[in-house]
DNA sequence: CGTCCAGGTCTAC
DNA sequence: GGTAGACCTGGACGC
């Protein structure tokens, strides 16, 4: 779809406009959550509006970025997606390569053929080379339908089932399941990992604080507990 | 220059 | 079901 070039037809705008809605998570209904928060001293300030996390144009996008996540620095993630867009997404017509937006996130299919060599010679993303490629493989070939997870409701697909779900993704553990699920809007699960642990510890005023202290904290938030702690531990990336 | 570890996960007990 | 060890990388640190 060409987005930046000199004119935009009627279908792409169209387009466009859905996936901005989505991305930017415009039609979520966050009312039960701002409900609970209302009451909550540490989080009331919520309630003006925020907790709209933005979410990639596709679920097989937030997986691959929040496998960029793990074990490593930020500066590293960076460098890895920088790397995958940059080399293997489809320029976007009008756009000047190299510059931020200039090119989509590559398709699955995309992945799947640049092969391991891209990954680690390229990418330099280490063991994650072969996730990578595993995951691009099977999404590619229909075996595995992530998309599907985020039209599902949870009705269709409980939460415990899609977090087995993503389990069973290479290169996808506790962390990173919680993580692709608050993406999707499934809110329940707390991303808990080395930054979030001693950010809670600190913003609640303590030295350390075990993972079971943090779900009680939040088991009040029912299907928000995640979103709850998450923009426990954010606060000041809004303000 | 060696060790540690950062927004963890996998495998083998 | 719970827990050590290994695992790519590169920037930060101590020596």
């Amino acid at each position: 779809m060409t987005v930046l070039g000199p004119s935009v037809s009627e279908a792409a705008s169209a387009e466009l406009a859905g996936t901005v809605r989505h991305v930017l998570r415009l039609d979520a209904d966050l009312s039960g959550f701002y409900e609970a928060a209302a009451g909550d001293p540490d989080l009331s300030w919520v309630t003006a509006g925020a907790g709209r996390m933005i979410q990639s144009p596709t679920v097989f996008e937030d997986v691959v970025k929040t496998v960029c996540t793990t074990n490593c620095a930020w500066s590293a993630t960076k460098r890895m997606v920088d790397a995958i867009v940059g080399h293997l997404g489809e320029p976007a017509a009008g756009a000047v390569d190299g510059e931020p937006f200039g090119r989509a996130f590559p398709t699955a299919e995309a992945m799947a053929e640049a092969g391991e060599s891209f990954y680690r010679d390229v990418a330099r993303a280490g063991y994650r080379g072969a996730y990578f490629v595993s995951l691009a493989r099977s999404v590619a070939e229909g075996e595995v339908d992530l998309e599907s997870f985020a039209r599902a409701t949870p009705d269709e697909l409980p939460d415990e089932e899609l977090e087995d779900r993503l389990l069973a993704l290479p290169g996808v553990g506790p962390y990173a399941a919680a993580h692709i699920m608050m993406t999707i809007g499934r809110y329940h699960r707390l991303i808990l990992d080395s930054w979030t642990r001693p950010t809670y510890a600190k913003l609640a005023g303590r030295k350390s604080a075990s993972d079971a202290a943090i779900l009680r904290r939040f088991r009040r938030y029912g299907p928000y507990a995640g979103l709850a702690f998450w923009l426990f531990v954010t606060r000041d990336w809004v303000d």
